[in-house]
DNA sequence: GACCTTCTCGACACCCTGTTGACTCCGCCG
DNA sequence: CGGCGGAGTCAACAGGGTGTCGAGAAGGTC
């Protein structure tokens, strides 16, 4: 429960009601996010949906960015708890290993696309939200440029760009494929295609093979 | 000169100093735009910054986003006259044709990052913008599209996945590398390393080679 | 010199964020 | 039981942003 940092405004020694009121404000917030972005939904949006006041919200979250970050964590240990699950299954050298891989996080965010939208619209202005953007999407390098590295070790994958640098680009793709056909932004590809197109890439990439 | 669609807000027939009112809104804006962010930068400072009341900065156009729009659509020109010319150079099967088509793009946005990373801020809050997006990566999706397709239809590339689905994925990485190396996000690619890693990726997703 | 058009801006209306200070409510200690 | 203290609440305020309105200045034209 990744719930460590979160700031120490106002919040202090929850109680009774408002651990209900604290839960209240994720939820509506949650549920405006599904309806319009995030610029469209104001702190008093939020507190009325919530049955508070503005000042009220205050009390329990710095900030819209707060709550985001909030539900942005959650969403993100889920994933990881999600994805680690799935991979377990999975025998070390598997070759269904990069599609699960893949698959586990647009599955996650596919179903959060609202908290996921938001988050990315956040970077633009919440600089708490860019480093945690960063942090998550350096882990995930990593992973896959380790991942990367074993295949050619073992001599299952050619050698060629860097593989760090490789591993940076595709999950760039991955993170653009699947903002664009969460947000619906042409072009994009339809939800149902993306994990098929993008693992070809990363095939192609990784082996040098288009598989058919 | 794509400046056909400009909202006929205040601005018309321009005159004598209108001119030169207009030209420094423009310059302002992109220079302020070069050292903070577009939701930093407010109507007031791009007014001052341009000698005039906030006011008169709305008689010449109808928002910060208008202004954003019409740099953009200036770089944009520039950017597809830019590629043309390299590619008229080389020849219909010269295999640095991909190599180009990335550099060109590659070279025009980096020389403009300002106006790039506001317009790409811009898309969360206008709905002009992201129209306008959408019709550029439309655009470059179809070119690229069409030209895997004649690779394939002369038997140098193979088949896989639908060479539309595909151009997309990659454009999208494209889009989403240049974005993270100018912005400076981690885990970002060095800008002069961006072009060979791209052009891996899309040699090995659209030959199935990894070229050394 | 009257007149239209361009151009300019002070003042306003409105929306949003985040803070302050007073007030309620309630458990608990003495 | 009385009163102290912290949790919880909100009306009112301060401050900053956007976009508009209407009164005018400035200059060309008949």
């Amino acid at each position: 429960m990744t719930t460590a940092a979160r700031p120490t405004h106002g919040r202090r020694a929850p109680r009774a009601t408002g651990e209900d009121r604290e839960r209240a404000i994720l939820e509506t917030f949650e549920r405006l996010l599904e309806e319009r972005s995030l610029h469209a939904v104001s702190v008093d949006d939020v507190a009325r949906g919530a049955g508070i006041s503005r000042p009220t919200f205050y009390f329990y979250f710095a900030s819209k960015e707060a709550v985001l970050l909030s539900l942005f964590e959650r969403m993100l240990a889920q994933a990881r708890a999600d994805r680690d699950a799935r991979m377990q299954a999975l025998a070390e050298d598997d070759p269904q290993r990069w599609r699960e891989g893949i698959a586990a996080f647009h599955d996650i965010f596919r179903s959060h696309r609202a908290v996921t939208l938001a988050g990315a619209e956040a970077r633009a202005t919440s600089q708490e939200m860019r480093d945690l953007w960063s942090r998550v999407m350096g882990e995930w390098v990593d992973e896959a440029a380790e991942a990367i590295e074993g295949e050619r070790a073992r001599g299952a994958a050619p050698d060629g760009v860097p593989a760090r640098a490789l591993a940076t680009a595709l999950l760039a793709m991955n993170e653009q494929v699947l903002h664009s056909s969460f947000a619906g932004h042409e072009p994009a590809l339809a939800e149902d295609q993306a994990l098929d197109v993008l693992l070809a890439v990363w095939l192609g990439a990784v082996y040098g093979v288009v598989g058919a």
